[in-house]
DNA sequence: ACTTACATGTAAGGGGTTACATGATTCG
DNA sequence: CGAATCATGTAACCCCTTACATGTAAGT
């Protein structure tokens, strides 16, 4: 149950409205952690009904008013807790790895288009993350000297990375198996 | 919604019971889907219901008596089906992640430990991996010319490898960014 | 007697996905 | 005038996790 807490540090970061939290859920979070804006809603209520964040309105001009959500004083004990609380490393769950072992009762040959289109997305999601950390971090805007937080958020981006190269290579391995038995 | 199908591929690999297949999801398909035998006698009995699966009752000595599953033809056409499915990849979701993040509000030095924990995980699991390989696929008592079915088990596998060793490398990176800004 | 392995389930609750729904404003 | 962006939600359904429940048989 960590959408609360993804929320939380995401607000911790920097207030902001359901719409702006959706946006960030694509973007940078959205490499460790996914959301749609119905979850958000949802759970941003029950955070709300909970005390761990506040709304306020803000008005707008030129566009829809919308509401502020910020972490109060029991949302940030909330997450400390949580933060020493141990959990289980997550599971994998790889439909594609599924498929490749159906493919032994099928024609194989007919996975590769489908292993291809995989391996793109991952290359688009791969140039993505380096632009960003080239924006954020490597290039010549970046801090000079990052705090604890760019850091941190550097790392977290380091794994984005070097998840996408593994599945790249291992993609590569899975098409050149697939060339190889067809 | 791949359960289902990495039941059906399972099948196909070697027919068996409810708790014969939850032991294989404890084992080699663990490593890309994950299924609890509570979630997998419910879906065996819709399977049944939907004529993808048989059942046979095998009276045994020495043990309870248990429900032998076996795939029909509609059940392989489903599979065939669903191959030729596109699907689009599986976004991952590391609950580590937004911990690490979560730790610029809080003592990052407090979830050394915690990351510590995450890489034994992975480290036990890549050695459990790994012996497997060796017994399997590269091992002298494995099969000098795989067949199909061995080269694509063997490429999963390979994928399964490859993601624990990321991790580990990844999680030494974060370890060393901790013990940096703490 | 206790633990482990084998074997099969029910029930409650929570989380997530997909479809549906509305409305303002800007830009081409 | 239509499409895109900003903004917030409801409802239905399915999937998954956790807890509860039962029973046989082998080994220590």
């Amino acid at each position: 149950m960590a959408l609360e807490h993804a929320i939380l540090v995401s607000l911790l970061e920097q207030p902001g409205s359901g719409y702006e939290l959706a946006r960030r859920f694509d973007r940078s979070i959205g490499y460790f952690w996914t959301a749609t804006h119905q979850q958000i809603y949802r759970v941003l209520r029950r955070m709300e009904n909970d005390g761990w964040i506040e709304v306020r309105a803000v008005q707008q001009q030129a566009r829809p008013d919308k509401k502020e959500h910020s972490v109060t004083p029991a949302g940030r004990a909330a997450l400390s807790a949580w933060l020493r609380d141990p959990v289980q490393p997550d599971s994998v769950r790889h439909e594609i790895a599924v498929k490749i072992r159906g493919a032994a009762f099928d024609d194989p040959s007919a996975l590769i288009t489908e292993v291809e289109r995989h391996h793109q997305a991952h290359a688009d999601r791969l140039t993505h993350y380096l632009a960003g950390e080239l924006r954020d971090f490597t290039g010549p805007e970046a801090p000079a000297a990052p705090d604890a937080g760019e850091e941190l958020q550097h790392v977290v981006l380091r794994g984005g990375i070097a998840y996408e190269r593994m599945m790249l290579a291992w993609l590569e391995d899975v098409l050149a198996t697939l060339r190889r038995i067809a």
